[in-house]
DNA sequence: GTGGTCTAGACCACC
DNA sequence: GTGGTCTAGACCACG
């Protein structure tokens, strides 16, 4: 899969995978309709535990964003793309805001800021970060 | 004090209090030599457990930003300023990278991203966000 | 046939089978010796899959309910209706305590329940809960 | 505490928990601002793992029943009570669907099931549950 | 002491 | 094979 997992991140671990899964959503990565990996499966991939993986999907669930194939896996609902982008912003937005509000705090200068914002973003873009599909945007 | 706590952040508290008086000294609003607000004290400013203060503190005297004054309380050392400020970029573009990452991962167009780190950026520069006050208590 | 499953019943879905059929044999709609719909027709017609039924069958036939009819089917049992009308007081009254234990644990008046109790019975009645049909398919 | 486990119910051991508690604040055995039972000690209680006790505590903090009180405990919403009295009603009126349906569906005759209801009933307030406190209703 | 998270491994129901 | 549930026991953050 594309996924990316950073024990240390702060985030718990089944959040980071939800918000992935959300993420991925919102970027069409998965479509509705498409399953998702397997918690086992997924679980393996990531080095995780099953059950870690099942509390991000069974959280995701209860966001209505999967939906229980009996039998077969956890598909991606039609109404997911609608939830996961607006989702995505919210999530992207609070975290901007953390570092922002940090940036300021330490009287980090406006143009030191906002060079620093550049140089990441075009970091970022040009190495890819390894995450997600390589085809660039 | 100066400053801001969100328990729902992810980071621990005593961390984002560590955090806080890291940016303080790197940006100048806690100058070396100067003492920071007792354990108590902070810890009932920020509603917090005495414990949670303590620990940050604790941490800041390992990392050398504070030391003990006897009979006085925790002063910001002299080396603090060169290690906050270097600290304070590593720290930023830490959290600058996370955001940046979830971003791409979920194809935020570059475009839409850069208008939402205008728009973040303006609108904290304006509002100010309660957790910058230069003059002490 | 005249089934209604829920798969978000608690109960297993095999169970639900089996206890409708026992209810069907209890109030006559199904006669000892009428040959049960095939696997492969009550999973298509309850959308489920085969083995789930296959499986509620396996069980009436251990409990005595059904039997098979070589090259045939399954056939109601002659001693099936003594020992369904026996169990269907038993599984009955023993969902009925259930949810009065719920709502007396809750509190719930002893009027407000009862008037409850009227009104769910008034609304099975009069329209009927699509799951009765004695006219066979 | 008053709540009473049966593994054999079909509802998952989280939900009855969950659920006891949802009636218990409707009932006002439970009032808003008090503080459930900490999780270790219901799970002792009722002979369960303290994950399972958790993730009931976990399911209703998700639905704005409960709130944690840092390092004390869980605390009871402001808003719980109106919360759970309708749910209170839902789940009682659904489990009452349930039984109903099964009973017309094994051609219970209205009266027989009148008169299972009201004994049921009578047995139920008479003997107690055990299951709530003591106090009659 | 509290809740939160994670791991490990088991059993069940369903396809 | 799938997800769902439960148990057991560990560590962490907070009060």
């Amino acid at each position: 899969m594309f996924f990316h997992i950073d024990p240390t991140n702060g985030l718990a671990i089944y959040e980071q995978v939800a918000r992935q899964v959300v993420f991925a959503v919102a970027g069409g990565a998965l479509a509705p309709g498409e399953i998702v990996p397997s918690v086992r499966e997924l679980a393996h991939e990531l080095a995780l535990n099953p059950n870690t993986v099942a509390r991000a999907y069974r959280e995701l669930q209860a966001r209505g964003v999967l939906e229980p194939i009996r039998g077969t896996g956890l598909a991606v609902t039609q109404g997911a793309v609608a939830k996961c982008r607006e989702g995505r912003l919210r999530m992207i937005r609070a975290r901007l805001q953390q570092v922002l509000v940090e940036a300021r705090q330490s009287r980090l200068d406006h143009q030191q800021l906002q060079a620093l914002v550049q140089a990441e973003m075009a970091a970022i873009v040009e190495k890819g970060t390894g995450t997600i599909c390589p085809a660039g945007p």
